[in-house]
Order: structure tokens, then C-alpha cells, then sequence
DNA sequence: TCCGCGCGTAAAGAAAGCGTAAAGATTGGC
DNA sequence: GCCAATCTTTACGCTTTCTTTACGCGCGGA
């Protein structure tokens, strides 16, 4: 944004009554008991808490959700985490917290001069963590950004994520929430094969998994928006009984 | 690996460079041997590096050298780290990290929530300290080319900011305080869409981010204030089921 | 060849979201 | 205590968006 960090108007924030309130996170983290836990004290502290548990899964959640502070576990199951820490720093100044169970000082050099604002080791204090969240919070809101975002492009069409905002051939074109949703989940898994599973399950919510004609019409909108022959689309591809790919 | 997403305007982007080239840093450390040690490290990184050993001398030497980066110990002669975090922040913004051989996590939390940025228990290593201050100065960099001027215009209206007036044709307009901050909000991100959360985060604060209905009847006033056609609006966009944009 | 499966499209019906008006409730000034 | 300004609540009609339903096409296997 995201990022559509807090600006100012300070003076009537109190810092130590509801840190998080009004703010959303997104915590990428395998652990199911390391998320719940981290998950139970931030929503102690009002923050609206977003869950994934890989990298691409992380780096949907947050071009979708926008959030105003990522927490992010290294160890994640498909991919290195410095990887995701470069990909979400090309388009989104969000500070970012590392978790790692690892304590090797290069590892930490690494993730830090990637992008990350701040590491910290497993196992770690939660009274710790949640100073540090406040600690960056407290400076974002400083800041005031409000920059201009990196902008994501291919054939003519430009989509801003930290906007919000999609062009094509120098015009805005609109796209509802769920057009949207798909958009962003698939550029930010460019290249790559979204499962059906995975669109539905990112765009409509968990309990939306078997409903994969939602997917046919709305891919169709999209593509309609986007592609200069829908019918024969060139970057919104069908992988017949898979699910969906971006090719830029 | 995918994405080719364009990074933006970050001149300063490689951080194996100079990241300390032109930078001043105030080092707050009773031991010798640690601050001679932390010093040598950061002048290798092309840092001016001023050095003080008690707090009487670090406030001062933060005054008149208005450095980019404080490093403070906790454990000074002359008094508590934790008052001088307060003092310093009382007139400045800069970004401290602490050092500190006390591990306890209340002491960690008590130095975080009273504005430090960062905190590092002794005995840590050099490495990482280093890339924590780049990870820090990397932010200040950021942040701080936000440079906003008092005055914005768009139409025919005018908003003073710094004053708190509008103008419309060059007629005064009165704008009752959710107005106004309905406005400035949405001008300070202007391009960008705001979400409902956000505005009524801003706005009204923290407990208010479900009231949407809120948004749709301020926002109506703001509208038939300042657009010419209030159904019709030019300026204050409405993005369905997001929130609002504000186009020049 | 015929059938079934998966995909794309179209158009309808249902639901959600938005804008406006007007009536209470609250606040602060006199 | 009263008044005026402001904010909140409530209600309703309208638009946008999403879901449902139906049908056509291409392809591979029986």
C-alpha cells in the first residue's frame, strides 16, 4: 500500500488504547500454532488479522487486503521467504516483520537488506512482538506516505496495486471487487498455474472451494475488460481441468 | 522468478553501496570498546559517526548534530535509557535503535513503546546491526520525500490545509469536521481508492470501521458542496463495495 | 458416432451496496 | 434552559454486482 498507510491527524489517536484498531495485517506464517497465537494477541490489539500459509497465498492476501503491516514466517513450504520479502517489496512499501526459526546472522542480513524492517527469532516473546508491531505501526503513521505506488503492466492495460486502479490504453477501467480479487491473485502468481481451488478459495473465501462455475463467468467479465480478443485470450489462460494462468 | 514488476523512483535502492554516505549518527555507549568497535564498522560504511557516553551528552549531541540515526545503550551512568528515548522524542522523530544487555522482554517492550525503533541485546553481532540501520534508513528515505504543500487545488475549489478553509469559486465553504476530514483524506491519496475501513478509521476512529452507512451520508454532503453535480460527481468517486476515490 | 465432461456465454432473478431524505439525538454556545 | 449546528438513526428507491439457470461448443473415449 498499501499502501494506504495511516495518515496523520494523530492527535486523536491514542497509541496504547487500540494500536491495531482500524489497521489490517497479514500473517504468513505454516505453523497452526504459532498463527493462532500470534493471530489471538493481534486481534487483542483490534487488528483486523489476515492468515496465509504460503508465499504465494501471502503475496495474494496482500495485494488483495492492502495491509498496513505484513508478519512473515522464512520457513514457508514452497518457497524462500527473501523471495517473498523482493516480490512484495517491487510494488508495496508495507513494513515488513520477519519470523525465522533460524538465528544465523547472514540469514538475518539477508532478509533485512532484502526489504525486511525487522527480524525476529523463534521462539520469540509475544509481548515482544506486539511492542515491535506498535513500534513500526507508530512510525508508518508518521510518515504519511501516500507516494506513488509501483505500477504492475502488460500489453496496454496498467494495473496499480497500491491504487487500486486498472488502465487500459490510457483509460480507467473499472472492475468490481471480485474482478478485481482474480486480477491481483493472478499477476501477483504470474507465470504460474492458479488452482481453482486456490482462485475460489482467495477471491470468494474458503467455503467457496467447489463452486468452480463462479470462476467461468467472471474470468469471462475479466477477460472481457482486459483482453483485446476474449475469445481467444492471450494472457488469461484456461488450463482445462487445472485452473487459471496469467502470462504477461 | 515471475513477476517483473517496475520498481519506482528508489534512487537509493542498492544497499551494499554507501548506504551511510552523508549520513550523521549519534552513538550513545559507556563502553569503549563496544563504541569503538560499532563505530569502525559504520565509518566503513561511510557514516559520520558522532560519539557521547552519557545521556546529558547524547541529547546534546543529537540537538546540534540533528542526526539520521541515534544508537543508544540502556544501561548509561547518569541516568535511565528509557527517559532519554522520551526526551528525545519529545522533539524529535529521528530512529533509535537500542542496545542493551538487559534481555528481559518487559525492558524490551517498556524501551519500544516509549519510541524506540529498534532493539538489540547484547552481545549481538555487527552484521546484523548493520543491516538493521540500513533496513531504518531505507524507511527514512522514504518517508521523508513527502513533502506536501499546504495548499491543493482542483476545479474551483481551493483547500488550505494548513489553515483548515475551502474555498469554492472564491467563496468561502464551510465544511463541518467530518467534511473536512472526509476531504482531507481522500485529497492526501488522491488517484488512490480508500477503503471504507480507512476513511471511517480516520474519520471517525478506530471503534467506527463497520459503520459504512456513515460514509454514504457524509459523504452525499461532502459532495453537494463541492461537485457541481452531486449525482453526477467528477471528484469524489465511488468504488462499489471498496470505498472512495478522489480524482483532480 | 454418440455421449459425457469441462468450458464459455447469455440473460434472468436475487442480493448487496449506494444515495437521499427526514426524523431523532447529541453537543456546545449563549 | 434554549437554540442552532452537527451527528446518528431509520427508511426507502435505485443501481450495481453477484448468483442462478440454461444452452452451445469442442474434445476425447467408449
Amino acid at each position: 500500500m498499501t499502501t494506504p498507510l495511516e495518515t496523520n491527524n494523530n492527535e486523536l489517536q491514542s497509541p496504547a488504547k487500540n494500536p491495531g484498531a482500524g489497521l489490517t495485517l497479514v500473517l504468513i506464517e505454516d505453523d497452526a500454532q504459532i498463527r493462532r497465537f500470534v493471530r489471538m494477541a493481534l486481534e487483542d490489539e483490534h487488528w483486523q488479522v489476515f492468515e496465509a500459509t504460503t508465499v504465494r497465498q501471502g503475496l495474494a492476501a496482500c495485494a488483495s487486503a492492502q495491509p498496513n503491516l505484513v508478519i512473515a514466517d522464512l520457513g514457508l513450504p514452497d518457497g524462500d521467504g527473501v523471495t517473498l520479502i523482493r516480490e512484495l517489496r517491487a510494488w508495496s512499501p508495507v513494513p515488513i516483520l520477519v519470523l525465522s526459526a533460524r538465528t544465523g546472522e547472514q540469514q538475518k542480513v539477508e532478509a533485512l537488506d532484502a526489504g525486511a524492517d525487522d527480524y525476529l527469532t523463534k521462539p520469540f516473546s509475544v509481548a515482544e512482538l506486539l511492542a515491535r508491531v506498535r513500534a513500526h505501526v507508530r512510525r508508518a503513521a508518521k510518515s504519511s506516505d501516500a507516494g506513488a505506488s509501483a505500477q504492475y503492466s502488460f500489453a496496454d492495460v496498467v494495473v496499480d496495486l497500491g491504487a487500486r486502479t486498472v488502465q487500459r490504453a490510457g483509460a480507467a477501467v473499472h472492475l468490481t471487487p471480485i474482478e478485481y480479487g482474480l486480477l491481483t491473485t493472478l499477476i501477483t502468481n504470474a507465470g504460474r498455474v492458479v488452482t481453482q481451488r486456490q482462485l475460489l478459495s482467495e477471491v470468494w473465501g474458503p467455503g467457496y472451494v467447489e463452486r468452480s462455475h463462479y470462476l467461468r463467468i467472471h474470468m469471462g467479465h475479466l477477460r472481457h475488460k482486459l483482453e483485446n480478443d476474449p475469445a481467444q485470450p492471450q494472457h488469461f489462460l484456461t488450463e482445462i481441468g487445472v485452473g487459471y494462468r496469467f502470462s504477461p
